[in-house]
Parts: structure tokens; sequence; C-alpha cells
DNA sequence: CTGAAAGCGCTTACAG
DNA sequence: CTGAAAGCGCTTACAG
């Protein structure tokens, strides 16, 4: 024991106290509440209740408390807001992607509404594969979120579990289930299969094809328009499954297949407006006549769809209506209120052009 | 003075001490660090290195760590460990909208490659209007996000000063200016209006016209294309401004206002591919041949246009682009590495069918 | 209507 | 390679 000072002997009848070590970490990086309250000359406290709870204060303290804040620019740290109040005021939204897609003007208006309501969005793009799912889902819990909306209801169990555990409010989107997590808002792929198959059937086709995404939603919609097309004795059903995204290019490339499988082809059902658009220019270069040689259905009803491809007929789904009623039900149910389980928004065919 | 126990009198050679009164707080929400710590017979420092340095921990204890932890189902506490660390791994993306918009791709790919890296991205929607962004900005600087991508150059000064104060890196996009806030990965707008200006004078044009929104950028193609028309003389331009968002419907409801304008119209710069939808579907209704007659342009170069519109020319962007460097420069800057103020990703004048 | 103390769940900055 | 103490910037839960 080097170093051994002989304090103690010293000075017996002082027990050695060690000199408590002043940690020091970085220094302060930004303005503190605390900087607000002294200049203001109010307590910290005071200061947190201009921001959270203004009622409270006293009118003449809420200004001069507002002039400090805004003279300094002083903006509160959520981060500590958050730890402290188990409050995050965060939002999480986990899409498969907003390009070019259906479900970006679902977070476009869930974000808004949210937004409106003092809550802030994280986006979580999960892409189409389930493969890092877990880790997304880590990502997303260690913000402590208030609430979760989900694209889709086909999760592995075990993220159903560990959503349902975490004992926030969950909105599962876009697809529809007897069993949701929590809530549902949603509409039934599988039906606009069969509502499909019963748009085409009602035109006496014949040979019905199909160009799918291989995704879960779309092979839903797949299986729908297979069984009903079974069920009016329709048995051979020409299928392509394209990997996702989408695209034109993809839909040009698939028709042609598709003819190879049923030469007499005289209906395809396209997972999206894009894969119609490109059937429906691979049809045009074959020379056959759409919709009266070859009816085509696609998905999405997508703005440009409507005025550019007047031949083509397609599924239509209130994407912004998901979004608003999505938000709404994390809302209620964050301000106390009870809500629906399962809302369907259900869909539309439409048709652009008779013939 | 009720209740005055007489503890003093009773020990006199014991001060009173206020018995410290044990304050709590609602108890543990969920599993905190401390409880993988002592499942792991471990202290919490090393489950916390165990997370965010894996390599400075003894191999055993690693793995000991990691079973308690996926046993537990444990998820650390990021508003808990960026206040502590000043790393939130946040990273905001504020754009106007991603609803049916060319910034959806740009977000897309931005956040991928955020996410690829660790960070997370916060979704602040701006709108089309400024009358909000201080509240916006408010909401996003309290969560203390590491670097903020912001959409267009066009920011009240206030904004620009308290982001470039904040010292976090900065990437402006889908502009152009000499005085970025920090840096930039865009294009000018204003070259787009000269270059189709050329376009159309290439083309012999006479009666040039313009639909636009009513945005800074939108407003600035506007001024390259009528400055460079009128160094070649044309300075009667006909001009309809319309409220962002954009659609097929404005398009088509602005031809007819343009004509009256100028009865001899022969070509129309639209201020997007949908307004260029519309004004060439109300070119066909009014018998006018595209492009032969009346050439339209458009701007954004979406897929679907492409591929069913062949009659218009449209200025591509390659937003993907985009949001690929400005996470790279993110990314960049956070790592240390210095980089170019300004990347300029160019443009290109999309010519679909000559004549 | 206002404030002092304690605690939220982590990480920093040491020390060993 | 591991750990004990202090602190990050707020809010809760009281007390007055």
């Amino acid at each position: 024991m080097p170093n051994h000072k002989p304090t103690a002997a010293a000075r017996p009848d002082v027990p050695e106290a060690a000199a408590p070590v002043k940690r020091v970490r970085g220094g302060p990086k930004g303005l503190r509440i605390a900087d607000v309250a002294a200049q203001a000359g109010v307590a910290p406290m005071t200061v947190s209740r201009v921001f959270n709870s203004p009622e409270t204060v006293a009118p003449e303290t809420l200004e001069r408390v507002r002039q400090v804040v805004q003279k300094l620019g002083y903006v509160p740290n959520r981060l500590a807001g958050g730890l402290s109040s188990s409050r995050s005021r965060l939002i999480a939204a986990i899409v498969p992607t907003i390009a070019h897609s259906l479900f970006s003007e679902t977070v476009q208006v869930f974000s808004e509404t949210m937004s409106r309501a003092g809550y802030q969005v994280l986006l979580a793009l999960s892409g189409y594969s389930d493969s890092s799912e877990e880790a997304l889902l880590d990502a997303v819990l260690s913000r402590r979120p208030e609430g979760v909306l989900l694209t889709g209801v086909a999760h592995a169990d075990s993220l159903r579990e560990r959503l349902s555990n975490v004992g926030i409010p969950i909105v599962e989107t876009w697809d529809m289930t007897a069993t949701p997590i929590d809530m549902l808002v949603g509409f039934s792929h599988y039906q606009i299969g069969v509502a499909v198959a019963e748009h085409f059937l009602q035109r006496k086709v014949r040979a019905p094809g199909l160009v799918s995404a291989n995704d879960d939603r779309a092979l839903a919609r797949r299986d729908g328009f297979r069984e009903r097309l079974a069920q009016a004795g329709i048995r051979e059903v020409a299928e392509v499954l394209v990997p996702p995204p989408s695209s034109v290019a993809l839909g040009k490339a698939a028709l042609p297949r598709l003819i190879e499988q049923a030469p007499k082809l005289d209906a395809v059902f396209c997972g999206s407006d894009l894969l119609a658009i490109g059937a429906l220019g691979a049809a045009r270069k074959l020379g056959l006549k759409v919709p009266s040689q070859l009816s085509i259905c696609g998905f999405g009803d997508l703005e440009f769809a409507t005025e550019t491809t007047p031949q083509l007929t397609t599924v239509r789904v209130d994407g912004t209506r998901i979004g608003l009623t999505a938000a709404r039900c994390l809302l209620d149910r964050l301000a106390g209120t009870d809500r629906d389980k399962v809302t369907d928004v259900g869909f539309h065919i439409v048709e652009r052009e008779t013939t």
C-alpha cells in the first residue's frame, strides 16, 4: 500500500471521509429549463408548467416566462421530458414502403392528424420481407412510442405477442382479420379477389388470368379470386407472380407469359394499377383490344390511371380514410375513450368504360 | 403547532434530522437495464456495453447478458440513452408532403439508408405553407435530432438562423442556392425553366403558356421559363397558377383558361406530370393534337406517365439519388468526414415521342 | 399559484 | 474487462 498518508494518525478524532470526487460530464450542450427559470426569476417547475399546463400558471408569470423563452430561443428537451413523464408523444408508423405506393397517402393523413394532436411520427419502413421485422420492432419500441400503426396483419406470432404485451394501442391497417392484435382499420383482400372474380363472371369471361406481386395481401386477393372462379367452374387460372415492388415493366412482361399458359386469355386481374398499365401496353402490342377482347382489372385507382387509361377497371380503396380512421382510433384510446375494434372501410370496383 | 412530539427533548444528544421523505413515482413501467444486470449477475454498465460497445465485453459475459436480454425481452430505452449520451440517433425529415408526390421516393431511400446506419427518421410534414414552420421546427428540435433533411431552400430567415445555430448537419434538397444553411443536394428549378423554354424554342413555338402550382420552386421554374423566352423576344406568356397540391383536374381546368389568354397557344409548360396529363385530356376534348399542334411538357417523369402518355414531354429529376446523397452527406458529417457543400444532381428533359 | 426534492433509465468519466 | 458514482434535463408528487 504505497501513498499511505498518516492522516488518521494526525487527526485521530476525525474519521477519514473520502473527499467526494466531483465528476464532470462534457458540460451543458444547450439551454436548459433552469436557464429560462433563472432569467425569469421562477423555479424550473414553473417553466415546465408554462409548456405543459399553462392554464395553471398566473397570467403575468406566463407572459414573463414566455418572453424569456422567446428571447433565449429555448426548446424543451423531449428526450428528458419523455423519460421523466413516460409520455414520449411519439407514434410509430410501420409501413412496407412509401415510394410510389398506396400507403403514402395513408401515412400522410395519419401523420397530419397525429401532428395536430401533438404527437410526432416515427417512420419505420419494413420493406416486404419479415426478415428484419424483429430488429425493426426493437428499434421502434426503444423510442417508447405511445401507439403504433401497422400495415397488414401478417406478422410473426412473436411480433404480435410482443406488441400486445407492451400495452400501448396498436392499429393494424390495410387488411382484415378475425384476430387483430388490438384495433384494425382495413378491408378484406380476399373479398376483393372474390368481387373481381364476380365482375369478370358477369362479363362471361372464360379464361381469366392473374398477375400478382408475391406478398401476403396480394396472395389473399388471388385466393379469393381463384376460389370464386372455382365455384363457377373455372379452375384453370393462368398465374404469374412477380416480386414486389410491382411496376409497369413487370406487368408488360407478364402478359405474354400469361398467354403462354392460357392462349385464350380474356381477362386479367393485376395486383396493382402499375401492373395493369403494363399489361395494357403489352395487349396493345399484341393487337388485343381492351376491354372487348381482354378485360384488365388493376388495384389502387391511382388518379393518373383513371385519366389516362379509361379501358382499365380497377379496385379503389380509400387510403386517406384508413389513415384518418387509424389516427382517430389511437387518439381516442390515448384519451381513454373506447373505440370499435374493427373498422371495415370496404372497397369499390371502378369500371371506367363500358363495353 | 399540533403534534409537536418532544423527540428532541427525549434524545437531547441526537440533533433532529428530518426523516428523508421517500417520494415514490408511479413505479417501474417496464424492464430496466438493472433488471437484466441483476439476472445476469453483472453491473448495469456491463449491460449497457453489451448494446453499445459489445467488442469491449468478454465473450462469455456477452453471451450470458444476451441470453438474459432475449429471455426477458428487454428493449433499451432510448429516451434515457439519448438524454444521457446526447446521441438521439434520430434524424428529422421535413417534407411538404409524401402523398402522391415526388418527395416520397426521396424520403424512402433516405429513410432506408439512415436506418441501415442505425438512425431512425422522424417524419415532419410541413405542408406548403410556412405559417406553422416555426412550430414544426420547435417540435422537431425538441427531439434533439442529430441531423435534418429539409425540402427546398426557401425558409424564413429566422428558421435558417435557428437551424444553423443548433450545430447539427443540415441538408437542403430539391432546390439550389448560393447560400445553403449547411449542405445541399438538389438542382436549379430556374435552370429547368430555362431548359424547357429552350426546348420549346427549338420547336419554333410562338405562343407558349404555363400552368404552375403556386409554390416557391414552381415559381422559380416559371421565372427561368419566362426570362429565357423573353430573351428570344417572346414576352407574352399565358399563365395560370393553381394552388398545391396539383392534380389532373386542375390541369384540365387550366388549359381553357390559358387559351382564353392566348388563343394561338402552341405549347404549355406544366408544373407537374399530373397537370400535364390534365392539360392533355383537355387538349383532346378541344380537338388539339399533341404534340403537333400543342406541345405539353410536364415535370416529374412519373413512371405511369411515361407509359400511358407518350405524347408528353417531361423533366426528370432523380429523387432517389437525392435521398441517397442527402443521407450520405449527413452520415459522413456525423462520422466526422468532410463533405462537398453542394451537390447538383441535375435534370433531364425526357421527350417521349418526336413530331 | 409556486417551489424543493427525488427520480425517470440510461451513459460518462473514472478507477481498478 | 468490469463497476460505483454522478449526471443528462426534465416531471412527479408533494407541500405550502
